[in-house]
DNA sequence: GCAAGGTC
């Protein structure tokens, strides 16, 4: 008899081979898929390796057409099922001819199930044999033998659950996504997709309601009184008790309390030890967030990598909820190799002569899955990286050893000193920490915090007041959110898997609605403005609950209380619903999407781009015409802010200049005179003189009162005085002119400076009536 | 060309 087994993924069936054929098997192939056989109970047994789902849904062809099928038809169309690993699909075939029994063998989940039930689907067209499902969660000996000799009927119930999913999302992504991309298209000429998806839009989400926050963030003042402390040279700070003040009087008079006074008392002081326990074991999750938060690698790149560590045997599995070892984990063998790096060495002495022996800081979390992501090898930074050639590829492993280590080692010890200081009858209050004892700090020092030192006094101690300070401040608004907590975030509200939500984040990434800088997210315009209208028109949409809506369905499918069709066919209602609040509302999406989109090509458009329009907030542009030019808004039509332009001479906006004015940017013409958009030429503007305030040289020799100016015009130069007695004096017509900053002995007036082609540069005071020219002419002759 | 979920 032949037994026919499918697992999830490659390295399981090959797991399961050695298990169940006692170290003795042989690999063989067909179309390149590894099939791994072997003798048990005097049965022939074959078992594969999938590569996770090997079919997906898709519409039927004719509905390909973006443009000749309407969005909303999709809702009441039904996808089919097509294979899309076509060599899977002939090995399974081909496999099930020999078979006389299958045994589905995916991880024991929901997509595990269905990726079952792909396989079953395929082996049925092919042969009538009974298919049996084998259900384990670890690879320990007794579990694999037990779920392979005893295997239970496959899950129709809970595979259909994951059925479910998969087409309602795909009904709603594709009706939503081209819906929203082709209204936009009718108003902005774009060849980007925008995208909408029940996981990706509940991410943008997050980062969305952080921003709009920080946009609406209302600072509020408040007072903060500090003293500095002197015992005997050894300085230190106390915040008053009042902390925040948010009144100014009632700092003040805090301050004329105890203002002047030169000593304070200890009132009371506390020394206690605090442990901080060393981290729970990884799961992904945890591991993506500290990658990013440690290591400056995005959550993607980070998977990546941990991927390519586990098929180069470096490291465990990268995908588990669970962060909590199982009682019979080997952590020794797994210690003794890491020693091959000498960085760990010493800490791998520490945990294995541990007098109470290897013990784990474990985890809630026992998903049943894979174990935490842990070392396999132990392996120094030059072999890591002639085997795996992805840049952070050592600094990922290198994370993953240490908190394997850290997680093994005793708690750090700090001693954390509290101490209240009088002045007067006001308390200050002064904080001390010092680490006592290193634990598992000593081998994870992604986060060390420094000491900070109190001075040994005791209570009823003096000490000098070295200076008492009155801090005006305002209140910060909230921070950028940080690629970790968006995975917190994420992870909380169900919105993805351990294994996709770094795919969601990037997907975001793609489509141009967020940016990561460095850790933190930054919202884009697009992004923004796509939040806005779907948060005015169908707010479920940005929101986690679009997530457990379907969620909720999937789980009725699962307990058996309703059939994969009727949760469909409510699903599809429930998203029809929110496609006609949709529709609803294209007017404002429209408008908002098209502008920002307009408004980042503008942007972009570095030689055209004045700023941003004071109407509609998009961007305004320079627009040339067969009939001329002028300033226009990408909003049009919606919005038709315009502003006329000098009709000739080269124009270049001035970045760095802004108009006092209403005036939106500054412009250079040609390079005689400055223009502000929005309200005209500088120079008959009354502002001028604050904008360009006139060069001038001295005091007006006529009156005593004005100031010489220097006036340059396009075929000459000479001084003026600035009020209205009417003195000028000439200046020599030739060479490059400069107002130096120091001053004629004689007269006070700026010195001048002229520059004639080939010849040396002078320096001369300009002054006609100044008593040192006659010297200088003097001197000359 | 559209989603999310597996895994390579």
């Amino acid at each position: 008899m032949t037994i026919v087994a499918f697992a999830e993924k490659n390295k399981a069936a090959e797991e399961i081979a050695n298990i169940l054929g006692q170290g003795n098997y042989k690999r063989t192939s067909i179309e390149g898929i590894a099939v791994y056989r072997f003798k048990r109970d005097g049965n022939d047994w074959a078992i594969a390796g999938l590569a996770g789902h090997i079919m997906n849904y898709d519409f039927p062809a004719e509905y390909n057409s973006w443009t000749g099928v309407e969005p909303g038809a999709l809702l009441d169309i039904s996808p089919i099922k097509m294979v899309t690993k076509e060599n899977f699909a002939f090995a399974i075939e081909k496999l099930a001819k020999e078979a006389d029994t299958i045994i589905l063998a995916c991880d024991y989940d929901r997509e595990g199930e269905n990726i079952g039930f792909e396989a079953k689907e395929l082996a049925e067209r092919v042969a009538k044999v009974p298919i049996k499902r084998a259900r384990y969660s670890t690879f320990s000996k007794n579990e694999i033998e037990n779920a392979f000799d005893n295997p239970g009927e496959p899950d129709a119930a809970l595979a259909m659950a994951a059925e479910t999913r998969q087409i309602l999302d795909l009904k709603m992504g594709a009706a939503f996504t081209r819906y929203v991309t082709l209204s936009v298209r009718e108003k902005a000429f774009t060849k980007d997709i925008l995208s909408i998806g029940p996981c990706q839009t509940p991410t943008c989400g997050f980062v969305y309601e952080r921003e709009k926050a920080i946009r609406e963030f209302n600072p509020k003042d408040f007072w903060k009184i500090t003293a500095d402390f002197d015992a005997d040279g050894n300085v230190f700070t106390g915040t008053h008790r009042a902390g925040h003040i948010p009144e100014k009087e009632k700092a003040d008079e805090i301050m004329a309390r105890i203002k002047g006074e030169k000593t304070a008392v200890v009132h009371k002081k506390t020394v206690r030890e605090q442990s901080m326990a060393p981290p729970f074991p990884l799961n992904t999750t945890e591991f993506l967030k500290r990658a990013s938060a440690f290591l400056n690698i995005s959550p993607e790149k980070s998977l990546e990598i941990a991927e390519q560590l586990y098929l180069s045997g470096l490291t465990s599995y990268p995908r588990t909820e669970t962060n909590k070892y199982a009682d019979d984990f080997d952590f020794k063998v797994i210690l003794a190799d890491m020693a091959k790096n000498p960085d760990y060495a010493t800490a791998v002495s520490q945990i294995v002569t541990a007098p109470a022996g290897i013990k784990s800081k474990n985890g809630p979390k026992d998903a049943k899955d894979h174990p935490p992501i842990h070392p396999i090898r132990g392996a120094t930074k030059s072999t890591v990286e002639s085997m795996i050639k992805l840049p952070g590829a050592y600094a990922v492993y290198d994370l993953i050893c240490r908190h394997f280590l850290a997680n093994l080692m005793p708690a750090a010890i700090f001693e954390k000193t509290k101490m209240e200081m009088k002045i007067k009858e006001d308390l200050f209050d002064a904080a001390g920490s010092i680490k006592k004892f290193a634990g598992w700090l000593d081998i994870y020092d992604f986060e060390t915090k420094n000491d900070k030192f109190l001075p040994d006094i005791n209570e009823g101690d003096a000490t000098a007041v070295k200076k008492i300070m009155n801090t005006a401040s305002k209140t910060a608004p909230p921070k950028k959110l940080t690629e970790a907590e968006l995975l917190t975030l994420m992870d909380k509200n169900g919105i993805g898997t351990k294994a996709t939500a770094p795919t969601h984040i990037e997907t975001n990434k793609k489509r141009g609605y967020f940016e990561a800088k460095g850790k933190t997210l930054s919202i884009l315009n697009t992004g923004y403005m796509l939040m806005e209208s779907l948060d005015a028109s169908v707010p479920i949409v940005i929101r986690p609950k679009i997530r457990a809506q379907v969620e909720e369905l999937i789980q009725q499918v699962e307990d058996g209380k309703i059939t994969m069709d009727e949760a469909v066919s409510t699903g599809t209602e429930l998203i029809k619903k929110m496609y006609a609040d949709l529709t609803e509302n294209k007017d404002r999406l429209v408008t908002k999407l098209s502008g920002s989109i307009k408004t980042e090509a503008a942007e972009s458009d570095k030689k055209n781009y004045i700023g941003t329009c004071p109407i509609c907030q998009n961007a305004l542009r320079i627009v040339t015409t067969d009939n001329g030019r002028f300033v226009g808004c990408v909003g049009y039509p919606d919005c038709s802010q315009t502003y006329p332009l000098p009709k000739t001479g080269a124009l270049t906006v001035q970045r760095t200049k802004n108009c006092p004015k209403e005036g939106v940017a500054v412009l250079d013409v040609g390079k005689k005179y400055e223009w502000a958009v929005g309200v005209g030429p500088c120079f008959s503007c009354d502002q001028n003189v604050i904008c360009n305030p006139p060069e001038v040289v001295g005091t007006c020799p006529r009156c005593k009162e004005g100031e010489m100016q220097l006036i340059e015009y396009k075929d000459g130069r000479f001084l003026k005085c600035t009020l209205q007695c009417g003195h000028t004096q000439s200046l020599p017509d030739k060479g490059r002119l400069t107002i130096l900053d120091n001053k004629c002995e004689t007269c006070g007036w700026n010195m001048f400076r002229v520059k004639e082609q080939n010849k040396d540069a002078v320096e001369f005071c300009a002054n006609r009536r100044c008593k040192a020219i006659g010297k200088r002419k003097e001197a000359e002759k």
